[in-house]
DNA sequence: AGCACGCCGACT
DNA sequence: GTCGGCGTGCTC
């Protein structure tokens, strides 16, 4: 107990951001008293040859280790955690459930020159405020600078604090004769410690006017504000989703309280960002990888020291510390995205609902289309489910029809049907959307006379044709060549591409539409900077008529004017080994589907399919998401598959395939003895793709149908695992609730 | 993850 | 005779 501690041995437990389970203990600095010990502190510390940062977890005064053998703190770099206790015990929740060393979780939880042990320079003392800076400047002076005028006045309207560098470089475009005064206003300032002046309103717009469902759902959540809760809702695609979330930050607001909010990609975060500031005049901050290590930390401190009433982004911005939360929304929850597929792989928006658990505030979850886990949590009891039936306004909800493509006449993957469809579309004036989820010429280059296919020679994979850059290309590890044209094996000029990519069936609508403007959306397409903007910009202005790309799409722009919508190949969902596949299939529908129609245009929406009768395909058409949830819930439940049992998937990589065999041959032995539960343990298998990148790869699957019994195994099994010398070569991983099982 | 130690091939 | 390859092992 802390009490007990007598300052002249403190041992400091510390976690350090290495890829090892274990703590160090390290000797206390000298001349400190127990009120510098506060759990959460970054350090710095001595480790092998040079130093490290570390976060300070506990203070004892026992070691396993001899005190000889202790290094001693070099120093302490935070007088107070930036974390709150709270938080701190979220990252050792997080750390135990997805058994992930804990120094890693720490450092995820900070952005980058926090975490590379930056002292935090930008203290509040240092902070200036322009609207207290114009209070002393006459107007007048500055009738001859309009631009600084301009400046000025905006930070009047929107209290803003600007960090001495921004300062500075805004000190230096005053003309020298205002220059001298703003200096002196400078001066006093920087003897005044800033604190955030509450904004007399919060509204810059009023709310628009809401429908019953609209206003229940902002009801509901409204009057459980200030405790915990999660909340499912459910609303297509229009039915005014933005509008229930805008309405309860600001009563979250008014509480004086801070909203985190998640988005899955940063290309939603623009729009999003665009809303809040029309809305509210409070500071709104961006957490996202596209920003510089600077913004994000900024954003980052703003937050946490309650500069900031919003916060806006991606997985990354989870841990973001709340001075004062009240709120997380997490939109289109329904995304994997949220999951993190490499190193620390957790799901943020699992972690969120822990969060809000910890915090005692209510997670709101948002989608059109709900992952299977949120439904059934409903079903549980454990979330509430809030739905936005309606579209909002007048649209109307798009029609969904299956396009029957057996023996029929199928041009480079296109009907003949779908073909007088689009030219029916286009000759009203309106635009249509084209979806197909692969991009490339073909994914197969095939030679007619022997029967070669182009392959990867480092991967299980065939080489996806590129015609744009005459290349072939391994869409699993990257590696490219130049196209050829002659067959390698046989000689013979009859290299035929087999399949369909995005890029040959722009080639064809540019033969059958030749007056017509398309567009074509995917990665390779919008690779240049700020090419996607200026493509949508194009296509929102009506100069563009046909729209083709990939998933890209199918993610949160709206195309008012496009009122056909046709999936190419509805087909590839259906048979996956993954058993996510249909799931994700079916939301991919209905989110494409949700492009069309939008404004009082009501929207059509083709599937072209070899599978007309496949049961999945016509209950979603027929009967709609809800009842296709319901379908593959009941089918997971008879198979005792996710939501109804619980698994964890330890992935393995090795160039010798000996190593691996090896490898699980101890694990076994490990699991033999640990298992004392129900988990089932299978495999070990080769994963879908067995080689990737040149690598082999295997998976073991742990399943129960109790998420204890599960984690009490790997509790005990991933340590021992840890300490296998033919764990060091492979390389391994545990992905705790997988949503990717290749 | 870094970073050193350590034991085998092509070079001044 | 050395420089350096990356296999192995450790970090309080």
């Amino acid at each position: 107990m802390a009490h007990t501690l007598t300052p002249d041995r403190l041992i400091f437990r510390v976690a350090i951001s290495v890829p090892v389970y274990r703590l160090f203990d390290y000797l206390a600095p000298s001349n400190i008293t127990l009120e510098d010990c506060k759990p959460g502190v970054r350090l710095e510390v001595p480790f092998g040859k040079g130093r490290k940062i570390a976060f300070l977890l506990e203070v004892t005064q026992h070691s396993e280790l001899e005190t000889s053998k202790l290094k001693q703190v070099l120093r302490i770099l935070d007088d107070k955690p930036l974390l709150s206790a709270k938080d701190i015990r979220l990252l050792h929740w997080s750390s135990r459930y997805y058994h992930h060393p804990l120094g890693e979780v720490f450092s995820t939880a900070f952005p980058a020159d926090l975490r590379q042990g930056k002292p935090i320079a930008l203290t509040t003392e240092k902070c200036y405020s322009l609207t207290d800076l114009g209070k002393g400047l006459d107007s007048a002076e500055l009738q001859r600078s309009p631009k600084q005028k301009n400046t000025l006045e905006k930070f009047q309207a929107h209290p803003t604090y600007l960090s001495e560098a921004d300062l500075s470089a805004w000190n230096d475009n005053w003309r020298p004769a205002v220059k001298q005064l703003v200096s002196k206003q400078l001066l006093q300032l920087d003897l005044k410690p800033l604190k955030q002046t509450a904004p007399t309103t919060l509204l810059r717009n009023p709310a628009l006017h809401c429908n019953p469902a609209q206003q229940l759902a902002i009801d509901t959540v409204s009057t459980n504000l200030g405790q915990f809760g999660v909340f499912l809702l459910e609303g297509v695609t229009g039915s005014g989703k933005t509008e229930v979330y805008l309405q309860i930050i600001n009563a979250v607001l008014k509480r004086g309280q801070q909203v985190l909010v998640l988005v899955p990609e940063i290309t939603l975060t623009p729009q999003l960002e665009e809303r809040f500031k029309q809305r509210f005049a409070v500071n709104v901050g961006l957490f996202h990888s596209k920003l510089t290590d600077n913004q994000r930390q900024n954003a980052w401190l703003d937050m946490q020291r309650g500069d900031c009433s919003i916060l806006l982004g991606t997985r990354s911005a989870l841990f973001t510390p709340l001075q004062n939360p009240g709120l997380i929304i997490l939109d289109e929850e329904h995304d994997s995205s949220f999951k993190q597929q490499e190193g620390f792989r957790f799901s943020a928006r699992d972690i969120a609902v822990v969060r809000g658990k910890l915090l005692h505030i209510p997670v709101l979850l948002g989608s059109a289309t709900p992952s299977l886990e949120s439904l059934h949590n409903v079903d549980k009891q454990r979330y509430q489910l809030l739905h936005l039936p309606d579209r909002a306004g007048i649209a109307v909800a798009p029609t969904l029809q299956l396009m029957d493509i057996r023996n029929k006449r199928v041009q480079e993957g296109l009907s003949e049907t779908l073909i007088q469809e689009i030219q029916k579309t286009l000759a009203k004036n309106e635009q249509v959307l084209l979806f197909l989820n692969r991009r490339g010429f073909a994914p197969t280059l095939i030679c007619y006379s022997c029967g070669w296919v182009a392959r990867c020679q480092r991967c299980d994979a065939n080489l996806v044709i590129h015609f744009d850059k005459q290349s072939l290309r391994c869409h699993h590890c990257g590696q490219e060549q130049i196209l050829i044209k002659t067959c390698p094996a046989c000689k013979v000029d009859e290299l035929m591409p087999l399949g369909l990519g995005t890029e040959r069936i722009e080639k064809v609508l540019n033969e059958r539409f030749n007056d017509k403007v398309i567009v074509r959306l995917d990665r390779d397409s919008t690779q240049r900077k700020g090419s996607l903007e200026d493509y949508l910009q194009q296509i929102n202005q009506g100069n563009v008529d046909i729209i083709l790309g990939t998933q890209m799409l199918s993610k949160g722009h709206h195309f008012p004017n496009v009122t056909l919508v046709a999936i190419i190949d509805v087909d590839s969902g259906l048979f996956s080994i993954d058993f996510h596949a249909s799931e994700k299939m079916a939301q991919m529908i209905v989110q494409v589907s949700g492009r069309a129609g939008r404004a009082e245009k009501p929207g059509n929406v083709i599937m072209q399919t070899r599978q007309p009768e496949h049961p999945l395909l016509t209950t979603l058409i027929r009967e709609g998401y809800r009842s296709f949830a319901k379908t593959v819930l009941a089918e997971r439940k008879a198979a005792s598959l996710p939501p109804f049992s619980y698994q964890a998937l330890m992935r393995v990589q090795t160039s010798d395939n000996n190593n691996s065999t090896f490898f699980f041959q101890a694990v076994a032995i490990l699991v033999q003895k640990l298992n004392t539960g129900q988990t089932q343990v299978l495999g070990p298998v080769s994963a879908p793709m067995a080689r990737r990148a040149g690598l082999y790869r295997y998976q073991l699957l742990f399943q129960s149908n109790k998420r204890q019994e599960l984690h009490i195994l790997l509790n005990s099994l991933i340590p021992e695992i840890a300490k296998l010398k033919q764990a060091k070569k492979v390389r391994w991983s545990l992905d705790v609730d997988p949503v990717d099982l290749y």
